[in-house]
RNA sequence: GCUGGCGUAGCUCAGUCGGUAGAGCAGCUGAUUCGUAAUCAGCAGGUCGUGUGUUCAAGUCACAUCGCCAGCUCCA
């Protein structure tokens, strides 16, 4: 039989093709513009490049830069272009890797001299030119025996120690375009000539195999898109992306600042204090309602109990220390011991759990200057802490109740978020059979509320593993917030007891968790999210009067008086200004309410009300308008 | 911390070949009293991040230092 029979998967089609037809050419069979967009496919469930030849009956699916799978090879192909490029221009420089990444790829390389971003045009035109040259990309298997010699007598070490590593059963696979080869599993495209799109994006450090003990590598970013819209739409969404930062943001709305005067301490204005505040509020108001207290711990604390904790062996290096009457001191960078002490300086009964404790808790921590990062990453900041101490057999409840608080909370403002499940690290506390235990009571409290989430190997605490909660910025970055630790090891450590049923002392377990994560991140990813325009109960000023003429400044101030009775956050604008530079100004500032009043809505005894992002509404009647403001100020209250 | 880049007025930025610092916005003063995203005029504002050096002369060149930005997880 010469033919075979071929079915595409998500269509009814079924055709017939010669034996050892092209997939290429199948994808043309199925619709002639496939041509133009085909990058991939899957034969029977397998990836399998463009150019190889089909030679049984098979299910096929053809891949585009609609599939991730298509957009990755099609990137994952460019980057060959640029490493290409850059051994022509500067022969001599080690590749060592290039994959491609959620928007777009790097590579990782050693040049004979650094390369800078003025360099980017000759890599960037060199490139154009490989893809004009349209070299077909060509795969060939080799011996490790072959590879190591070839890659070796090239002086390709970074390829050398990948081979070596590679297991013993694995195929090693190389890809030649015209002079170029580079070890690679693989897939491509067919040819250079098919990428359409490309930037060289910013260059940057990285370890080899991200370890600081080894070389610091160049690493290249850039992206490709299959046309050159979608590529400059790219570039544009990262431009917006931008306008929202939030240190960007922090500073025009005068919400916080940080000074050359300390480093990762930031300042807060007036206008960012409200946030704080009303953010702190909101908290105080839901814990109390899901059976939380709030106590408070002292920032300094001896060196004996840092000891106790283990927090002075396990994290020294993050640790602000004090000398006090020549003993040592440290600066808390966690709450927890402080909780202990206060568990620890009475009796407990069986009968009190589950105890949950929160703390608005300011913590320092010695960050690396490198990772400082606006309000994201600091080295002091208040984290919405708490202690839940429960038996045993109340673990799973407990956790189950942190993971919808902390859902709802998130609701609240609309979050969409990642759970993360982070397991024994390195450097722990404790035997393994109690960490496998507490993960399992992690993993189960997750299963009952029917959690997606990833397992994040050897990240959690040292004193226990961790469910994490991860936002997203504005361009995309993740940034842990809420999290919930379970802890076997400090109350061993603390010697913590209870008085059970049985007139007996046993211990009980202990869970730490944070909802908003700290404050000060939480306003960060806020004021991303909103890009500014924060719900109104959160707005520094919630309504903003404009008076057109100083005749109705008496008006604006009776106006502003009767909502500030109510507890409404007002300005008055009574400046000699015009009214569109009034306007202009509260909508920069982004208060989500402007009354402008002039000579008609003081006779009327109403009001012009202008809404953020809705533009002029006419003339309102000013008790209703109030009475609907309060309305939606108050609805955040019915989440709780 | 490491690699690369950047530090000029409160903010955003210009400053050529090394020749002695400039704009817009914001601020202040005055005029203007205006109907939905910038009214006009004037004034004031700087040890060019800091230090050392080279030079007749340094914002500009060199070195050091502090700070900021990007990245350092995505395994050929």
């Amino acid at each position: 039989m010469t033919s075979i029979n071929i079915k595409f998967e998500g269509s009814d089609k079924e055709m017939e093709f010669p034996r050892g037809t092209s997939l290429r050419e199948i994808a043309e069979g199925l619709d002639k513009s496939m041509r133009k967009f085909a990058l991939l496919g899957m034969v029977n469930g397998k990836i399998t490049e463009l150019n190889t030849p089909v030679e049984e009956d098979a299910a096929v699916r053809i891949l585009t830069f609609e599939d991730e799978k298509g957009r990755a090879a099609y990137r994952h192909t460019c980057s060959h272009i640029m490493a290409q490029a850059i051994q022509r221009l500067y022969p001599g420089t080690k590749l060592a890797i290039g994959p491609a990444i959620a928007d777009g790829f790097y590579y990782d390389v050693d040049p004979v001299k650094p390369i800078s971003t003025e360099d980017f045009p000759e890599i960037t035109k060199e490139m154009e030119k490989i893809i004009r040259e349209n070299l077909p990309l060509e795969r060939f298997e080799m011996s490790r025996e072959e590879a190591l010699k070839f890659f070796e007598e090239k002086g390709e070490i970074y390829k050398v120690e990948l081979i070596h590593d590679l297991p013993a059963d694995a195929v090693i696979s190389c890809y030649k375009q015209g002079e170029f080869v580079d070890l690679c599993a693989g897939p491509h495209v067919p040819s250079t000539g098919y990428i359409k799109a490309f930037k060289l994006m910013s260059l940057a450090g990285a370890y080899w195999r991200g370890d600081e003990r080894k070389k610091m590598l160049q690493r290249i970013y850039a992206t490709a898109f299959f046309t050159k819209q979608d590529l400059a739409d790219h570039l544009q969404r990262i431009e917006e992306a931008k306008k929202r930062d939030h240190r960007k943001l922090g500073q025009e709305l005068e919400l916080f600042t940080i000074m050359d005067e300390g480093p990762g301490f930031p300042f807060f204005y007036p206008k960012g204090m409200i946030i704080r505040n009303e953010l702190q509020a909101y908290w105080r108001e839901i814990h109390q309602k899901w059976g939380y207290d709030e106590v408070m711990t002292p920032l300094i604390l001896n060196r004996e109990l840092w000891e106790r904790s283990g927090h002075w062996f396990h994290y020294k290096e993050n640790m602000y220390t004090t000398v006090i009457d020549d003993e040592d001191y440290a600066i808390k960078p966690m709450n927890c011991p402080g909780s202990l002490l206060i568990y620890n300086s009475k009796m407990h009964s069986y009968r009190d759990f589950p105890m949950r404790m929160g703390e608005m808790g300011i913590v320092h921590r010695h960050e690396l200057s490198g990772a400082l990062h606006g309000l994201m990453r600091v080295r002091c900041f208040t984290q919405d802490d708490a202690h839940i101490y429960a038996l045993p057999e109340q673990i799973t409840e407990e956790i189950v109740g942190v993971i919808r608080l902390i859902d709802t909370i998130y609701k609240q403002f609309g979050f969409q978020y990642r759970m993360e499940l982070s397991t024994m690290p390195e450097h722990h506390l404790g035997d393994e059979e109690t960490w496998q235990k507490a993960e399992a009571a992690l993993a189960d409290a997750l299963r009952e509320v029917g959690a997606e989430y990833v397992v994040n190997p050897g990240d959690g605490a040292f004193y226990g593993p961790k469910i994490d909660f991860h936002l997203m910025d504005s361009l995309g970055r993740t940034w842990q917030c809420g999290t919930i630790q379970l802890d076997f090891q400090l109350p061993e450590r603390f010697d913590l007891t209870y008085v059970g049923e049985d007139g007996q002392k046993h211990r009980p377990v202990m869970i730490h968790r944070t909802a908003f994560g700290s404050i000060e991140r939480f306003i960060a990813i806020l004021t991303e999210h909103f890009a500014g325009a924060f719900p109104t109960w959160l707005a520094p000023v919630q309504v903003k009067i404009l008076p057109i003429t100083e005749r109705q400044h008496g008006y604006a101030k009776y106006l502003a008086n009767d909502l500030k009775e109510e507890g409404i956050r007002v300005e008055v604008d009574d400046r000699s200004e015009k009214i569109g530079y009034k306007i202009r100004e509260a909508q920069m500032q982004k208060a989500p309410y402007m009354i402008v009043l002039g000579d008609k809505e003081q006779e009327q005894g109403a009001i012009a009300l202008r809404i953020r992002g809705k533009g002029d509404q006419g003339t309102v009647n000013y008790l209703s308008f109030k009475r609907e403001l309060k309305k939606e100020i108050g609805e955040r209250r019915n989440s709780i």
